[in-house]
DNA sequence: ATGATTCTTTATCGATCGATCAAGAATTGA
DNA sequence: TCAATTCTTGATCGATCGATAAAGAATCAT
């Protein structure tokens, strides 16, 4: 209550400060490129965000609530575990390679090389991952209690062996593979799935 | 020539930074850091190995030859296509998750989230894991030629597929995946291969 | 109008970054 | 023996790191 207004627009800086993490990483943005990314003094920044690790989470949050939140979506939204992964793989590649945006994905990039001091980022977007693979995992388990999949299916390796081709795919994206020769790849990845399904179901 | 002996052993002081670079990335690991772990005073360092970029690269290069150079050795001493897969997948596992060593890959986690003035380490080690992925895609493609896999094929997209499943395979090691559920999700990957193998090649 | 509150601006903090200078110690070749 | 060369040691370099102090500007509540 009271005091003088926020020039700048808080969700806006966001956004750049998103991109920023994404593209480079949280240790590999400095609070000065953020200064020059956002057109705003650090100070200005510390004050709506508190610190740099407390923005890189709100950042974070900002992905997974919009581009990073396929996986969730597709999860959510599709009636078939069949339907659910090959969205999921397809709609990574898509937004691992979209034109003119950050490449790859923001959970699996911007925290592998830390230094000491930074180990609860780290930590913090590796557990994102294993709870991304963990929903997997439990999709395709159900998918065998509906008879969508074999009884005798290993729900865990197959959801294992998706959630690793997915974290994959962010570093091919990265590289620069073409976002053809990625959904080529999946193509061959959902033959797994393809031979698990129980036929006419 | 001549000139006071070096008083260390300076394969021995790459072994330890090789894997301090493993553990913690490029940026991740400080001077500061590798003056602790080789137990060297850093004007020591710098006259062994030039400089940090340049140790970081004679590190690479040890890793490569040695714990990192399956794929390599599986190309180079497998009779078949389908054995050089297999080989690789399993040795990156071991590699990846062996107790009391850095966990997974350092070619795919020692660089991926870099500040701007380190990008020529970055595009350094993607360029590392793209030829690997063409090395793999030219294995299949003679595996084609060679009538062990079926001559419609497409080889790009199935070495594309085992590259990306690999580099996922990085980061669910440095997450802590165990390596039984890693060569679970292993043994789904090389059914897309077994369903391409002319029988009784 | 005025006090309380919040934001903006400018300057800068101590710590750490990668890297090096200068002096002394130890070796080689002549 | 001694100049030339290389390594080791201790101190420290300028730049950058994330973060903040202090003061002025702009708003709200009364």
């Amino acid at each position: 209550m009271a005091g003088r207004p926020r020039e700048f627009d808080r969700d806006q800086a966001l956004e750049k400060a998103r991109d920023a993490f994404w593209t480079r990483g949280y240790e590999g943005t400095s609070m000065a490129d953020l200064v020059s990314v956002l057109g705003l003094a650090s100070p200005r920044i510390y004050a709506a965000f508190g610190s740099k690790e407390d923005l890189f989470r709100e950042a974070v949050a900002l992905y997974e609530a919009n581009e990073g939140g396929f996986a969730t979506r597709a999860l959510a939204e599709e009636p078939t575990a069949r339907r659910v992964i090959e969205r999921m793989l397809r709609e990574a590649v898509e937004t691992y390679t979209r034109p003119g945006r950050p490449q790859g994905c923001m959970v699996v990039s911007a925290a592998t090389n830390c230094a000491v001091e930074n180990d609860s980022v780290l930590h913090w977007l590796a557990e994102h991952r294993l709870a991304r693979t963990a929903s997997i995992v439990e999709r395709l388990k159900q998918g065998v209690r509906d008879g969508e999949l074999k009884p005798d299916t290993d729900a865990e390796a197959l959801g294992d062996y998706y959630a690793t081709l997915m974290h994959g795919l962010s570093v091919q994206a990265r590289d620069g593979v073409p976002k053809e020769r990625l959904h080529a790849l999946i193509t061959v990845a959902m033959q797994s799935l393809d031979a698990r399904l129980v036929q006419g179901f």
